[in-house]
DNA sequence: AATGAATGAGTCTTCATTCAT
DNA sequence: GATGAATGAAGACTCATTCAT
C-alpha cells in the first residue's frame, strides 16, 4: 500500500534537512568549489535526489546562506536593543562576535566568503554582502556612540571598523581553522576588545 | 629582416612581466581557481602565448609566489636582526606587517592561502606553507620574549599569535579591499599593537 | 521507482563492454593517437560517460592490453608445454600465430606497437613490451632447439626470429586488413613455415 | 650590397633541401605526429622559414613521399623490364625489396604507413597508397608468371602476395627497427624467397 | 520518493599556422 | 631571406545538470 501523505511529508522534510546539513558542512570546508557529488555523498543520497529537492547547487547554497544569515541578523538585532551604555553594547557585540564562535562561525564562514571568492556567481555574492554590510553598520554605530561617551578609543571610527571586521574575517577563514592548535588557542574576545579600549 | 635580438628581448621581458602582473591580480582575487583564459585575457594575450612564456598555470603561480615570498622573507630577516628590546622588535614586526601594506599585502594574500585552499595542488600548497610558518614562528618568538621582558601582555602567547595573523589575513582578503573606503581608512598598526600591549 | 540493481548492473556491464569494444577497434586502427571523442563516438556514448566507466584514455587502453595479452600469454604457455619434437612445437607455434588470426590478431596489433609508438606514455609502452619479449623469447628458443634437432633450417636463428615476427607484425597491420580481399586470401601458416623448413 | 640572384637561388635550393632532409628523418622516426617545431629544429631553421618554403606540414610530407616514391617506382620498372625467366624476375624483385634495405627503407617506411596511420589526412594516405598498389600488382604478376613456369610454389597467388607484403611491411615498421639487434640480424632475402619456392 | 545512467559545457594544454619586423 | 612572437582550433578530462526507470 502507498505511504500516507503525512508519512511522505515527514520523509521530504527530513531529507531536505539532511541534504542542507550535509551541504553546509561541505561548503563550510571547501567553499563554493565543493561538488554536487560531494554534497550528495555527504548526505548519503543520490545526486538525482538532491535535484528533486533543490533546483541546483546555487539553490542549496542560497538556502544555507538564508538560514545562517537569519540567526546572524537576529543576534545583531538583540545587541542593538540591549540596554546599557554604548561601550557595554560595543563590548557585547564584540564578544558575541568572537566568543562561542562555534555557534556563530557558520554565519561568518559563509558571509565573508562572499567578498573574496570570485568563483561564486554574482547573485550569490550579493546575497552574502547584505548581512556583512548590516554587521558593519551596526559595528560602526556602536563605535561612534562609544567614542561619544568616551568609552571607546578616539580616532577614525572606520579604521576601527575595518580592524575588527578584518580580525573576524581572518579568524573565520583562518589557515588552519580545523587544527587542534587553532581550536585550543582561539583568542578571547578580550584581546580584540583591547583594540577598542579608550 | 628579423627583429634585432634586443628588440625581441624587450618584447619577451615585457610580455613576461605583463602576464605575471595580470596573473598576480587574477590569482590574488580568485585564488587558484582563476582560469588560464582569465589570466590570458587580463594580460591581453592569447592563451597559447601564455604557454610560450610559462609551462603552465602552476609555473605561473609558482613564480609569483617565489617573487612575493622573497620580499616577505627578507623583511622578516631584517626584523629578526634588529637591535632594541623584545617589545620594540615586536612593535616593528607588527608595523612592518600592517603599514605600507601595499608592499606586504601580496605576500599575505598568497602566503595564507596555502593553508586553506584545498583545490590547489599539494606542491603549491607546500610552497605557500613555508613562509607562513616562518612568519608565525617569528611572531611567536617575539611575543614570548616580549612577555618575558614585561613589554607584551601576559596570557597564552598562541592566542596572540592567532589574533595577529587573523587580523592580517583578514585585511589581505578584506571584503572591499579595492574600494576607496578601505584604502582611505586602512587601520594604523597602532590599533593592532594595542592587542599586544601590556 | 529506481531501476533494479540487476538492471543497472546489466546496463553497466553492457556499456562497459560496448566502450571497450569500440575502443579496441579505434585503437587497433589508429593506435594511441585515437581520441576520446572518437572512442565515445564509436561507442555511441558521450565523452563524459566514457569517463564514468574508465578513469581515462590510459585506463581504457590498459584494460584492453591486459585482456588481449592474457589470451596471448596463455596460448604461448600451452605451446611451451606441448609434447613432441622441437620442430613440431615450432610448427605449432607458427600455426597458432598465423591461423585463427582473428583471435590472435588483436594481441599482435596491440603488443607490437609497444616498441614503435613514441607518442605513447612510457608505462603503457612497457606494458606492451612484456608480451612482445615473451613471444620473441619463446620463438627463438623453439628455433634453436629445432635447429639442433635438424628440423629447422640452419643459419642465424635471430634472422629467422625477425623474419617471423615481421611477418606477423605486417599481417596485423596490413594495409587493407579489413578488406574482403585480405580476408579471403589470408595466407596459410604453411607458407610461413617454409621459411623455417630445413 | 644585395645578394645576386644566383646567390639567392643557391641559398633557396640549399635550404629547401635542408628542410626536406631534416623532415624525412623526423617523419621516418616519428611518423605523421612529428611536429613542425621538431622539423624546424632538426633543420636548424626557424618555424617561420619552413613556412616560406612549404605551405605546411602536409606539403612537406607530400614532397617527401613524391621523392621517395619516385625511386621506388623506377626500381620496380627496372625489375619489370628485366630479362630472364619469370622465376628469376620474381627472385630479383624479392631481393631488391629485402636486400640493401637502407636504400629502400625510406620508400617502404613512408609507403606503408599510409595504410595504417589513420591520423594522417586522407589525401596523404591516398598518395601513399598508389605506390603500394603498384608494388602489389607487380609482385602478383611475377608470381602468377612464375607459377605458370613452375618456378613458384602453386596455390592461391594472392596468399603469397599478402605474405610477402606483410613481411616487408613488418620489417619496415619493426618494433626495434633502430636497435643494434635488428641491424645485425636483418634477414637475408633468401629466407623470404623460401616462401615462394616451388 | 529515489536512483544512477547519461549529457555537454567548460578547463588546461599542445601545436599547426600566421604576422610584424 | 629570415626570425620568433602571436593566435586559435583541437584534445583530455571534470562536473553541474537532466532523464529514464
Amino acid at each position: 500500500m502507498p505511504r500516507t501523505e503525512e508519512e511522505n511529508q515527514r520523509i521530504r522534510d527530513s531529507q531536505r534537512a539532511n541534504i542542507l546539513k550535509a551541504a553546509t558542512d561541505v561548503f563550510a570546508l571547501q567553499g563554493w568549489s565543493a561538488t554536487m557529488a560531494e554534497i550528495a555523498d555527504a548526505a548519503d543520497v543520490s545526486q538525482g535526489l538532491a535535484y528533486r529537492y533543490f533546483s541546483g547547487k546555487e539553490a542549496i547554497f542560497r538556502e544555507i546562506v538564508e538560514r545562517v544569515t537569519q540567526a546572524g541578523m537576529e543576534g545583531m538585532q538583540r545587541i542593538r536593543e540591549m540596554p546599557g551604555t554604548p561601550g557595554e553594547r560595543m563590548a557585547n557585540l564584540v564578544s558575541w562576535t568572537f566568543d562561542n564562535r562555534n555557534e556563530r562561525i557558520d554565519f561568518f564562514e559563509f558571509a565573508l566568503r562572499g567578498f573574496s571568492d570570485e568563483t561564486m556567481p554574482e547573485d550569490l555574492r550579493e546575497l552574502l554582502r547584505k548581512p556583512s554590510r548590516n554587521y558593519q553598520d551596526l559595528l560602526r554605530s556602536q563605535i561612534v556612540e562609544g567614542q561619544a561617551s568616551g568609552e571607546v578609543a578616539q580616532g577614525d571610527p572606520d579604521q576601527l571598523v575595518i580592524a575588527i571586521i578584518a580580525c573576524f574575517n581572518g579568524l573565520s577563514r583562518f589557515p588552519m581553522r580545523h587544527s587542534k592548535y587553532f581550536q585550543e588557542h582561539f583568542p578571547d574576545s578580550g584581546i580584540f576588545l583591547r583594540m577598542l579600549k579608550a
